[in-house]
DNA sequence: ACCTGAACACCGTTCAAGT
DNA sequence: ACCTGAACACCGTTCAAGT
């Protein structure tokens, strides 16, 4: 019954939010804009309206395709494991969820654009809500701990400064050479702490023993917390 | 000398950055456009651009304007207090840093999406640093404790999600009530944590109690990683 | 040196029309 | 039901020209 003329598959939210990812994966978040997106789907642009009601309808979809794989990525993780460690269980969680954002590294600045309720988002939190409480937190100390530990559960750490990009200009060296001088602390940690590593890396700062190190210190403190309180 | 038909004050980038504060204090982020900050200086658009490079450059001095704003705010704070009380020293200041930012409720957001080495924001850090280095971190912790206070030495805490607007849509309500019954722990965490208080607030969860505990619980465990470290 | 007006090259999105 | 083409209402920014 189905024309041979045309195998053109229809269109559908899935189709759009997986070809957005691939194209910003092949060509950066500056490639993402709707024509584009429609040209690399085949389709006019205004096509894209019946499936989606807008680009941040788009952007919140790409987020629920890229925590939907951290999903999947710890899925066979044992739950149990929190009755008695939850520290490593999270540890667990986190650095899988991480291994996904090192396949899409511009990943961090869309996830942390968004604020709405993405599915995938809520039932990647109550994962890890699951594990506080399972280590024995309460509701209001998980609470803080979720906020303590921020965008570290979804695998990355937030930047303070990015490094100027290799052929763009210079801005960022020229202005901290200026105030150099009054910076003792900032020149002193700098020159203490490894930038260019040849290690697998999210960002400047962010490469995995940063990650590591500084998650290890906040599970650390968070466990103190709760068996403090807990008497 | 001067003509007295005309007193206009001409254009500099410290006035450009000034009414685009302005500008979003009374209007929001939405009304900031290169036509609209023109129009409040009484200029055309394109003679921003003899001060300023691009619209990000304009995004850059509002961050200069507001965390200039902090760094008055902590300029009469005693450094010495750190030798003895570091946690106390941060705490005074990130406090302090926060009340500028609840005078700018839209500030994190644009804080957030800046990356560049703003001196202001350099200057801040350096400050940051000073009060861990008197408390007796070596660099390679102090940078690993920046890392996990994050935006909070900044003054505010990220929000994981935003509430619906009071006029718009409820498509974030709507997709939780559905995924309700998934959720146990979500829900439980929701339904005992305050999230309509009269508190003052910079957004749904940073009200002021939520930012001191999780800022304490975070110092706390900086400071039990420091002493354990240095023996 | 500083500012302007018109224009350019894009955006996201609306709308009426096609099939 | 789904897709289209043209158009709209904006953007940020360039450029040649004014004073």
């Amino acid at each position: 019954m189905a024309s041979t003329a045309s195998t053109r598959v229809p269109l559908s939210r899935e189709r759009v939010f997986q070809s957005a990812v691939d194209l910003v994966d092949a060509e950066g978040l500056g490639a993402l804009t709707m024509r584009r997106l429609a040209e690399a789907l085949g389709v006019e642009a205004m096509s894209l309206y019946h499936h989606v009601s807008s680009k941040e309808g788009v952007l919140d979809g790409i987020v629920e395709v890229i925590v939907g794989e951290m999903l999947d990525a710890v899925s066979d993780l044992d739950p149990s494991r929190a009755d008695d460690d939850w520290p490593g269980a999270m540890r667990e969680r986190v650095l899988a969820a991480r291994e996904v954002l090192l396949r899409h590294p511009w990943a961090p600045e869309v996830i942390e654009s968004r604020r709405a309720m993405i599915p995938a988002v809520v039932h990647y939190y109550e994962g890890v809500l699951a594990i506080l409480r399972r280590g024995g937190f309460s509701y209001d100390l998980a609470h803080h701990a979720l906020h303590a530990l921020g965008s570290r559960v979804l695998g990355f750490t937030q930047e303070l400064f990015e490094p100027d990009t290799p052929e763009g200009d210079e801005a960022n060296e020229e202005t901290f050479r200026q105030l150099a001088e009054q910076l003792p602390n900032l020149v002193g940690m700098l020159s203490s702490v490894n930038h260019d590593g040849e290690d697998t890396t999210l960002g400047w700062c962010d490469d995995q023993t940063e990650f590591e190190f500084g998650l290890d210190v906040l599970l650390d403190g968070l466990e103190r917390a709760r068996s403090r309180r807990s008497g």
